[in-house]
RNA sequence: UGGGACGUCGCCAAGUGGUAAGGCAGCGGGUUUUGGGUCCGCCAUUCGUAGGUUCGAAUCCUACCGUCCCAGCCA
């Protein structure tokens, strides 16, 4: 039997996952045999922004086609309007392409490296007569170019002969005119109905330093011309790109032909959109310099370095990538969605541990004075090889605030006065006492243990309605947590009808710090980045702004929480 | 209103003429020393609307409705 058969691979794939029209595209291409059974893609970006959640869904959909028909994909940096792009995003995004799990080995590319070839293209086009040097201002070309149901005008440079044309081009390119003084423009049809297709500008002059190339130029291609054209040059054979881009793919193939070079296809699909949250680079900068989060890291960004600092994992990612698909239909996805892939992920290798946030004393008053005993706790019920760590248990503990009521609903099965819970690997207590200060407040428990329910006993006939996490008074580690709800208090913060700014939607409480927080010991040998589920909590990361002896975890994710949703019914 | 696209369950999304996959969310139950996890079950007679073709339509045709993109010397 051949299982090496392609119709065999085929329904593998097909078993795996849910099909999509880009991985059916591809098995119809090898099919046919269009690309010679190669896939080659290439991630795009301009260096101009931090990478994005959105960002993270083209990168996954480009390396992960490639991987799996045994294509390969390239890192092109955008790079071709210097005024906006800068060194420091093209690190940042190389570390989070690598972060995210994919590697472009030797392929890093930079439209800019391709500027010379472009420019003798562009000379080719000229020399067919088919660019045209064009001195219109913006606010002429603006006219000329006609409306949406208007046809435009003919640019009264539109029939400079190619001789002229290459003559000023290349005085253009020599630097003898001034900044935005001409353009070069390809010549098609002021009257097509596509705007894009009306002789569209494909260079202009600008003296603007270049993160790689310096002032060699001073006048740089646009896009479009440079976008197909290096492609091309890396024979790329699937271009994914977004959406917006469909009104530019006839220019796309049109540049292409008229320069006779081969033909990568063009393919759009819909960008990644996420309620509660918004996510153009503009608005993000926006969040950043006005100071609504703490630079583009901060764990409440939909960045890829938020998300990382906000303790998500890459397979998580990867994860969530693979679950929402690949469409044309533009949708928003429920953030939910993204808390289920971290989730899923952190259940499976994320050790345990105890920690309480609100924190409430508790003082055993059978339990001797100066006894203490080490209590045997599991690391992860999911994964047996991360096994036990040793517990410390002493007379006076932590328990977290929400997990006693003095006047408990009918469903609450956690402590409150004469009831009984067990201590999670510990022992069966029951609440004799409620000790309050002057002013009411509940600040301390005295509770009676019962020796013989030790955690491993066997204790039949003592059952108990729920377990709750704790910790040794004397032996807590305190730290700072960080609690981040969502940014936004709105399901589409992009929704301007009532006249307001997205920033008017930003939630005011989306972060809460903790500072005394109670940590289970162990937890002194916890590692910047480190993730564990705080038992009963959720899943919480070590943030780099951990010092010594003051250790901060992030909160990356609340556990589903049915207790919560019962009680919010009543 | 010119051109380009898209409308399948609350949210994603398969399906490409043979009688509506899957995931998330939700609901009900078993198990459980995390109200976590896990397991089992339920969850679109219907595919934007209206007609038409066909033995048979989410899939083909026609019209209509709705949403998005395009008038940067941005990408």
């Amino acid at each position: 039997m051949d299982n090496n058969s392609p119709k065999v691979e085929e329904s593998i794939i097909k078993e795996r996952k849910a099909s999509n029209f880009i991985r059916s595209l591809i098995i119809e291409d090898n099919k046919t045999g269009k690309w010679g059974n190669r896939v080659h893609t290439r991630f795009p970006p301009e260096p101009n922004g931090y990478l994005h959640i959105g960002h993270a869904k083209s990168i996954c959909l480009n390396f992960g086609m490639a991987q799996e028909f045994g294509g390969i994909t390239n890192l092109r940096f955008d790079d071709t309007n210097p005024v906006k792009e800068d060194i420091e995003y093209v690190d940042a995004i190389m570390e989070d392409v690598k972060w995210l799990g994919f590697d472009w080995e030797d392929r890093l590319f930079y439209a800019s490296d391709y500027f010379d070839r472009l420019y003798e293209l562009a000379c080719e086009l000229i020399k067919k007569g088919k660019a045209f040097v064009c001195e219109l201002n913006p606010e002429e070309m603006r006219e000329y170019r006609g409306t949406l149901t208007q046809a435009g005008k003919n640019s009264p440079f539109r029939d400079r002969t190619p001789e002229e044309n290459l003559d000023i081009f290349v005085k253009m390119k020599n630097g003898e005119y001034p900044d935005g003084s001409k353009v070069l423009r390809a010549k098609i049809d002021m009257s097509h109905p596509n705007i894009v297709m009306r002789d569209p500008v494909i260079y202009r002059i600008r003296r603007a330093h270049h993160h790689r190339t310096g002032d060699k130029w001073c006048i740089y291609p646009m896009y479009d011309f440079t976008h197909c054209i290096s492609d091309s040059l890396e024979n790329i054979t699937h271009s994914l790109c977004t959406l917006e881009f469909e009104n530019n793919r006839p220019l796309y193939d049109w540049f292409l032909d008229e320069l006779n070079l081969y033909h990568p296809q063009q393919t759009e699909f819909a960008r990644l959109n996420l309620n509660y949250t918004v996510m153009s680079k503009r608005k993000l900068l926006q969040l950043v310099q006005e100071g609504y989060v703490n630079g583009w890291d901060d764990p409440r960004m939909p960045t890829i370095c938020g998300l990382r600092r906000r303790g998500y994992t890459p397979e998580s990612i990867r994860n969530f990538a693979e679950m929402i698909g690949v469409a044309k239909s533009e949708s928003i996805v429920e953030f939910g969605q993204l808390e289920f892939a971290i989730r899923d992920h952190l259940n499976k290798v994320a050790p345990r541990v105890m920690a309480v946030l609100n924190p409430l004393k508790v003082s055993i008053t059978n339990y001797p004075e100066n006894q203490s005993e080490f209590l045997e706790a599991v690391n992860n019920p999911e994964d047996e090889t991360q096994g036990t760590r040793q517990v410390p248990f002493t007379k006076e503990l932590y328990i977290e605030k929400d997990d006693f009521m003095e006047d408990p609903p009918k469903k609450f099965f956690r402590l409150s006065p004469g009831s009984e819970v067990r201590l999670r690997y510990a022992y069966i207590i029951r609440c004799d006492e409620v000790v309050k200060d002057d002013n009411g407040e509940i600040v301390e428990l005295r509770c009676t243990y019962f020796p013989e329910t030790k955690s491993g006993n066997q204790t039949e006939g003592r059952k108990v309605k729920s377990t709750i996490h704790w910790v040794s008074a004397e032996n807590a580690v305190d730290a700072e947590v960080r609690i981040y709800e969502q940014l936004f208090m709105v399901e589409n913060p992009n929704d301007t009808s009532e006249g307001k700014s997205f920033t008017d939607y930003i939630n005011p409480d989306s972060l809460k710090i903790i500072k005394n927080a109670k940590l289970e010991p162990s937890l002194t040998a916890a590692k910047i980045g480190d993730k564990y589920q705080f038992e009963r909590l959720g899943y919480f990361c070590v943030d780099y702004d951990s010092k010594g002896n003051n250790p901060v975890f992030n909160r990356t994710v609340t556990l589903k929480d049915t207790w919560a949703k019962i009680s919010n019914r009543a």
